[in-house]
RNA sequence: GCCUUGGUGGUGGAACUGGUAGACACGCAGGACUUAAAAUCCUGUCUUCAGCAACGGAGGUGCGGGUUCGAUUCCCGCCUGAGGCACCA
């Protein structure tokens, strides 16, 4: 009898199903325990071998809990809104519904094969109205509460209201820049439409204006993926910014509490940095320098200097430079640009703004070429009066701060450059920490050239200077987050409509009860005039007012895991019974890249949510492990060929080109199809003669491949199907190899290399029951001391290795324990049983199955985790490695217990040390008990 | 450019808290079984020097330094791969 995984897999995951076997209950008497994947977005190119890397874990983790006796909930779900969608439907016309559907009836189909202990009857999908419903509930409490700063909590907008309507503005602390104060009386004076402006500023979900990446030539709003270097991917057309009317979350009330509760958290150290530099709090001031404008006197050489009316206003962390500032960044969008700008830099500082407009920030930080334009303007020191020169550059964003910086350049990187670049004096404030060559960032060294300041350490400047100007009413304290508000709404389609009607510029939203404001069904996904989405080209939505914009991508995942606690509840986005029981995500399992995005808006929808009390707890997920990428290979060829052309020198004409295509899943070289390829298409003028894999001396012509290891992605065509190796080997054999591939948090490309010695484990394993001709060989004798040894010490590294998730190693602990037990030809039901358990978690079919060929009834996710006793590992001696000078040049077995004395005399004794010794003692014997004996001679 | 993270044999990786570098696999080489193949089993496999051999010497964890009795592990500098950078999900 042998190991037929392909039958056996099928019966299990049948009765599994019929069963009801992985059916989790709200209540129980067992501790919960709740284990979540990342759901996927649901794409066309269906589940890769990346995917299953994370839901394997979690598996795994969900499965060992169950046996340790936990209530465990592991839902899988659907996050099906999207761009691709979107786009495919623009493409084939497809309703997204549709090829959203059939995407995840294919993805059902491939997570089956791979057997997942999920509870289905939890499913969700983010796209449906019985879950999107609460989608724009959630998004009501957002809009109808604002950030108490008094009390750091979301709180309903009508306390709000009622605080203005008996004290005015006054109720606020730190009322907005953007706000007037007023009174009582005033705010009852106010229009309706003059309430609801200023109520805009505090809702958490709040309507502003925003740029976006516009392409007219397209007619709509591109995301920053479909921008390449400046220009659509579809089509290649030109894009640029413009500003539209856009939804935001304010993010930004939350930010302390987001970054503090980080301490509440076990996340990974990078993971929380990535956050915490993400919300990018800085302490410093802002500081306001008068402006002077150069105005023409009757002709251009009669220029004179007067004051312009607003100043200039720029946010540092660094105040105690203020004697350094040897010129001013402003960005190019920056208000004041136009109002500053003297004539004679006119034509220079448009030109520059015009070639600023077309480039991304990400190109506009990471540029190394130096640009800018002075605008003719000077600021004036407050302290000196020293006109200092106002210039514009990409490299300061409109976004942070002020938009505008002060520039110091003998103690910073990027302002040394530009003043280098520019040939702008240098003013040295920190005496000989400067040495006019690089620039000094120090906090310790003593100020010069800085007037009142000559001889204060720096560090001690920043509070005496920002004391001073908040006497002169010229600067302020100020806290600065880089972290901006969320963007929140999208000029697209396939999304969550918002719940709101436009009336004479004011937004209302809908009641609860007219919730779930339903998708439309439309004509066309083109968008809609002036950058509006494809919505606004539906005239009864537009009749009723109804808002054209529709939600993110994120708003559906930013909540779906409370949604699994309790997901066919019609009366609320999930019962307080439920939620309470539940509580907080024990497990997260999900990759790196949602560091910044998907987890920080989780953890603000989930403190709104418990502000406004409807949770009890204010932080998503508890634990979080990182799954490393599973990155795809892609293969190049690279073909040069080097030929003479009449009288002249050698002419080398080189191609790189993809060559996936000619790969198949394993990555093997199809080539034939290469060939083919190669002469009809006349890639390889020369193919006969090509030489693979290098250069030739005369280098005639030569091919070579390369490969290049990058994300998955179908339109790279690199991605591996999980169905085929399932197929030729099993879902246990696939689990466990991808398990064994290497630590889980580590990034790896796909690889299926090793997969022959996952799957002679699983028949080494199957022999120690069935023997090929004789059939059943397992038996009820008792074991020896030595095989219980072995079974203890499988146990002990299975449940530490499980426990830190380390499951490349248990597997290879499996390995051991089955070469072992081979070795000892032990058939023992006895210990076999035990391994059994063990090993369910990770290949769970070929478990189950031997487990009821023992003769066990009921499945082996029920049995009881198999109990370790350390009384059947003990050794009393250790094989101690002696090392002279750190080199290991012995190795001498001694009793564990001995202690340093006794060790001492015999190592000296031994005989390679004293070959070693040359006669002299040793100057010093280091001895860690069980671990090692180190002679220093 | 900025943030995070990785680099160990021909390959994937192991070494958990500074204590025997290379577990467990893949591949490769040789052998057994077989008419043959598949399957299975056995032996070897970091490099290099010396050697008939048991065994011995030297070097070795991206590169260059440092701390230490001892460094893949800690510190400093550099090179390089990957992920993210706010509208992909």
């Amino acid at each position: 009898m042998e190991y037929n995984f392909g039958e056996i897999e099928k019966k299990w995951q049948g009765k599994w199903n019929d069963a009801n076997a992985y059916k989790v209950s709200n209540k129980s008497d067992k501790p919960k325990y709740y284990v979540l994947d990342m759901f996927p977005y649901p794409s066309g190119a269906g589940l890769h071998v990346g995917h299953p890397l994370g839901y394997i874990a979690s598996d795994i983790f969900s499965r060992y809990k169950r046996l340790k006796g936990f209530n465990v909930l592991h839902p899988m779900g659907y996050d099906a809104f999207g761009l691709p969608a979107e786009q495919y439907a623009i493409e084939h016309g497809v309703h997204p519904a549709v090829s959203t559907e059939q995407n995840i009836g294919n993805f059902r189909k491939q997570l089956d094969k791979i057997g997942f202990c999920y509870d289905w009857d939890r499913e969700v999908r983010t796209c449906e109205t019985n879950y999107y419903k609460w989608t724009q509930w959630i998004f009501l409490q957002l809009f109808n509460s604002y950030f108490n700063p008094a009390t750091k909590k979301a709180t309903p907008i009508t306390e709000l209201v009622k605080a203005f309507e008996i004290d005015g503005s006054i109720s606020i602390d730190g009322l907005r820049a953007t706000i007037k104060s007023f009174t009582a009386a005033e705010w009852k004076a106010y229009s309706e439409k003059e309430q609801q402006d200023i109520l805009m500023e505090f809702r958490l979900a709040f309507c502003g204006h925003g740029e976006v990446n516009w392409c007219e030539a397209l007619g709509t709003v591109l995301a920053n993926d479909e921008v390449v270097n400046g220009v659509s991917e579809r089509g290649g057309h030109p894009v640029e910014k413009k500003r539209l009317r856009q939804w935001y979350l304010r993010i930004t009330d939350y930010a302390d509490r987001l970054l503090n509760d980080l301490n509440k958290l076990e996340w990974s150290d990078a993971m929380k940095e990535m956050q915490t530099n993400w919300i990018g709090k800085s302490s410093g001031a802002e500081i306001s320098f008068k402006i002077q404008v150069s105005s023409y006197n009757d002709t251009p050489s009669n220029v004179e200097l007067t004051t312009h009316n607003s100043p200039l206003t720029v946010y540092t962390t660094r105040p105690d430079t203020i004697f350094g500032v040897d010129f001013m960044v402003v960005s190019p969008e920056h208000e004041l640009v136009t109002g500053i700008t003297s004539a004679a830099q006119q034509k220079e500082v448009e030109d520059y703004i015009n070639y600023v407009k077309s480039r991304s920030e990400r190109e506009r930080q990471a540029e190394k070429k130096i640009t800018g334009a002075f605008t003719g303007a000077f600021a004036i020191n407050p302290f000196d009066g020293r006109e200092i020169p106002i210039w514009i550059s990409e490299y300061v964003l409109a976004g942070y701060g002020t938009g505008a910086i002060m520039a110091v350049p003998c103690g910073d990187e990027r302002d040394f450059k530009f003043a280098n670049h520019f040939n702008i004096p240098i003013t040295n404030i920190i005496g000989d920490a400067f040495n006019g060559t690089e620039p000094n960032a120090t906090k310790d060294a003593k100020l010069t050239n800085s007037g009142f300041l000559n001889g204060v350490v720096l560090r001690d400047a920043i509070d005496i200077v920002i004391d001073k100007l908040e006497e002169m009413g010229i600067g302020k304290r100020k806290i600065n987050y880089r972290m901006r508000d969320a963007a929140f709404s999208r000029q697209r389609y396939w999304g969550e409509p918002f719940p709101i009607v436009w009336k004479n510029g004011i937004a209302y939203p809908l009641s609860e009860n007219e919730l779930p404001l339903e998708l439309p069904k439309v004509d066309s996904y083109s968008p809609g005039p002036e950058g509006e989405g494809p919505l606004a080209n539906i005239d009864s939505w537009v009749e009723k007012n109804l808002e054209t914009n529709t939600m993110p991508g994120y708003a559906g995942s930013s909540w779906y895991f409370l949604r699994y606690m309790d997901n066919h509840n019609d009366a609320e986005f999930a019962g307080r019974e439920a939620t309470d029981y539940w509580n907080q995500v024990d497990l997260y399992i999900g990759g790196t890249e949602h560091a910044v995005g998907h987890l920080l808006y989780s953890r603000l929808w989930t403190k709104v949510l418990h502000d406004l009390g409807h949770l009890s707890f204010d932080e998503p997920f508890k634990k979080l492990l990182n799954q490393g990428m599973i990155t795809g290979k892609s293969y190049f060829i690279t073909y040069v060929h080097v030929y003479s052309n009449g009288d002249k020198a050698r002419m080398i004409e080189k191609r790189i080109f993809n060559a996936n295509k000619y790969f198949d899943s394993q990555g093997r070289i199809v080539r034939s199809a290469l060939e083919r390829y190669a002469k009809t298409e006349e890639h390889f003028p020369l193919m006969d003669n090509v030489i693979w894999g290098g250069k030739t001396e005369s280098g005639e012509q030569y091919a070579e491949l390369i490969d290049i290891v990058e994300k998955m992605s179908k339109s790279k065509g690199n991605v591996f199907n999980p169905d085929d190796i399932v197929n030729e080997f099993g879902a246990d054999t696939f689990r466990m190899y991808e398990m064994f591939l290497g630590p889980i948090e580590q990034s790896k490309p796909w690889d299926t290399k090793g997969i022959e010695g996952v799957h002679r484990f699983l028949k080494k394993l199957w022999r120690l029951f069935y023997d090929d001709s004789k059939g059943k060989v397992w038996n009820e004798e008792v074991p020896t001391p030595a095989e219980l040894k072995i079974l203890h010490r499988t146990i002990k590294k299975i449940e530490d290795d499980t426990e830190r998730f380390s499951f490349n190693t248990a597997v290879s602990g499996f390995m051991v324990c089955v070469n072992d037990l081979a070795d000892a030809k032990c058939h023992k039901r006895a210990i076999l049983e035990q391994v059994l358990i063990l090993l369910t978690p990770y290949a769970p079919h070929i478990a189950e199955e031997l487990w009821h060929s023992l003769g066990n009834e009921g499945f082996i996710i029920d049995a009881p985790f198999p109990q370790f006793e350390g009384k059947y590992i003990v050794e009393s001696t250790k094989e101690y490695p002696i090392s002279i000078n750190g080199k290991v040049r012995a190795n001498l077995n001694l009793p564990l217990d001995m202690e340093q004395a006794e060790v001492e005399t015999i190592v000296t004794a031994n005989e390679t040390v004293q070959k070693w010794l040359e006669g002299k003692a040793p100057k010093k014997i280091i001895f860690v008990k069980g671990r090692m004996i180190n002679v220093v001679i």
